[in-house]
DNA sequence: CGGAATGGCATGAAAACCCATTGTATCCCG
DNA sequence: CGGGATACAATGGGTTTTCATGCCATTCCG
């Protein structure tokens, strides 16, 4: 019950004037290893101001375990409320996109405004998911460890962009 | 729970002017034994001022140890924060790099800053994992045993070059 | 017919690929 | 045991492909 490829790396990509930005290649790559998809599934991420992306390999697994859960449960009062509330929030509270044959994806005005995306999207492998951020939503987010931060202020000078 | 074939050996090799440098081919034979990839995942070192390389067999053990470990504590609220900054760490901070036909791997600019690697790139077997460092560095680092520092001596004579 | 969304093309930069050369350790045969 | 041949590793250079992104054409709906 692991999924075999795993989103790692970072990368910051321009968002233009209509909403598109491109996924980055090595995060599409591993969604088309998982399965022969070419969309992505966005959702507002449940700690940070930020989105959690994933495939719908992934959907799936996350299905398959909150129905788990829930059997697990089974005869406790509170169980069934629970089990409604983490399926409303797995599928009605995201949005599934396609990404176009260049690789852009069209950032929905809701999930934009969820993840307070602005000109620049930040890209961040995290396992079995990916996460997309206002970059400097990122440096000033506490609970984000230093050696994360350099990297985006890394990422961020790479482009020219002083922090 | 542990992986059959270790990192083990020392080489120096040259980075060229594009940040090309070969992966040392007994490194190389390893990461061949321990699955069939022909990529190698870099890391900042936690303590060190160099990297921590590995294969994509390492970074699946890693992955699941995070995950194992977070089932552990589910409900536990500072677990959650926990669990996503290892995620992040172990996947965000990363990036995974091919290696080509004749061995070679490119270091990707953040990378390379990171490491702080110059012309020189010391590859050093770790186990599980394997280090690469700027050899110079290395001599400077006081946590470094005298021992170790007289292989990386040896290993800068052995190419003329003075320490 | 105007405006916005969508898909296709063009570009410049960067990365991946291929081939050639050198050096070194190994092997084989005299 | 010596010496040449051989195989593989490391490195240098050049060429092709891919990527991110801006730009334009087309479509769809008001």
């Amino acid at each position: 019950m692991a999924l075999e490829h795993l989103f790692q790396g970072s990368a910051l990509n321009a968002v233009d004037a209509k909403g598109r930005v491109s996924v980055p290649a090595f995060l599409r790559s591993v969604i088309e290893r998982r399965g022969d998809a070419r969309t992505i599934t966005l959702a507002k991420h449940e700690s940070f101001p930020a989105l959690s992306a994933y495939d719908p390999a992934y959907a799936a697994l996350k299905h398959s375990k909150i129905e788990r859960l829930f059997e697990k449960q089974e005869g406790d009062a509170d169980a069934a409320l629970d089990y409604q509330q983490r399926n409303l929030l797995a599928f009605a509270a995201t949005e599934e996109i396609p990404y176009d044959s260049s690789g852009r994806i069209v950032l929905p005005p809701m999930m934009r405004n969820k993840g307070r995306i602005d000109d620049l999207a930040l890209f961040l492998g995290a396992g079995e998911t990916f996460q997309i951020w206002n970059p400097k939503l990122l440096l000033a987010e506490p609970a984000m460890p230093e050696d994360m931060k350099d990297i985006v202020r890394f990422r961020l000078e790479e482009r020219g962009i002083k922090a």
